[in-house]
DNA sequence: TTGGAATGTCAACAAGGCTGACGTATTCTT
DNA sequence: AAGAATACGTCAGCCTTGTTGACATTCCAA
């Protein structure tokens, strides 16, 4: 183990040692799954999917938005992306718009169903969330948030910084 | 929107006004992904998948675990666990040892090949998190640590603050 | 000896990823 | 105007990883 690696010591500043990294390790894999545990069950209820809930939660975040830049988001193919969007219409939750500039274009929106069960999806997450963070106070917020960024691939967190607005 | 409501003010404190909160929902599930990208990588090339990799981190952390616990840290029903497990197995990457005590009881161990590959998977995943501790520093840190432990079920969080040990 | 616990296994199914191929508008480029 | 490129949809098939349900085996304990 090379935790007890004298040699390595001007890396040792004890927040770095592999015990602490370990430990950073599984709080992802548990918080992660506490984090998504309340929405799969409301979706459960409406026979839908974690998937659902992603499209759901970026589509209302940036109404208007294309598939393509759904598809960028998400990181997953068109033929998935397409499976799930395709149910969410069907379901009457997602309106999808031919585009005005650009034809080719699907705008997509929520619609009123869809807002009632994003924002259901979303109390329920961030009700969790608030407890957390209410628990954990101010600046341990940020230490999450900055950690949270710095883990990211350089290529997702513009996607994280700023959501392309959609136009309309 | 509920954030510019003024009628909220004395739970609105900054950090827990929605955006906050929705920012938060966002990073953790960019960051989840770039957690689990690096280890991704190398499974495939084993043809293995991220299901291989938790069993392969738990045993590796509990040596001699029952399948039992291991069922219970995961949360998976036995036949999900057992699928991975088999190939585990059968891949000369982990030992399956019937218990002493109760011979009903199998107990788990990674065998060297298992240890070699757990060491490029764990050592891929904390490189990744190495770095975010390192560009966000301990106190960052440590605020991470603690949203992610009050966001976990309360169930699950003694899996993750002491992981019973294995016997044998 | 018998009930229950721990484990394994078979079968079937679903969600949600993936690839590949193809079709159809539409727009851009030459 | 013709052809290339783009945006999107769709069909077909495959994989992983989760689920239920049913049932066999082995062994401990009462």
């Amino acid at each position: 183990m090379a935790t007890n690696d004298p040699a390595r010591e001007g890396e040792n500043l004890l927040f770095l040692t592999d015990e602490q990294l370990r430990k950073g390790i599984e709080a992802m894999f548990f918080a992660y799954r506490g984090f998504t545990a309340d929405p799969d069950r409301i979706l459960a209820d409406y026979g839908l999917g974690r998937a659902h809930h992603r499209a759901l939660h970026f589509i209302h975040r940036s109404p208007g938005t294309t598939v393509n830049n759904l598809l960028s988001i998400l990181g997953v193919t068109k033929q998935s992306l397409n499976r799930v969007l395709r149910t969410l219409v069907e379901e009457g939750l997602v309106e999808s718009r031919v585009g005005q500039r650009d034809r080719r274009e699907r705008h997509l929106r929520l619609t009123e169903a869809g807002r009632t069960l994003e924002q259901r999806l979303s109390d329920a997450q961030r009700d969790r969330m608030r407890a957390a963070y209410r628990s954990a106070g101010p600046a341990a917020v940020a230490g999450f948030r900055q950690v949270l960024e710095a883990m990211m691939d350089e290529e997702t967190r513009p996607s994280y910084e700023t959501l392309r607005d959609g136009g309309g």
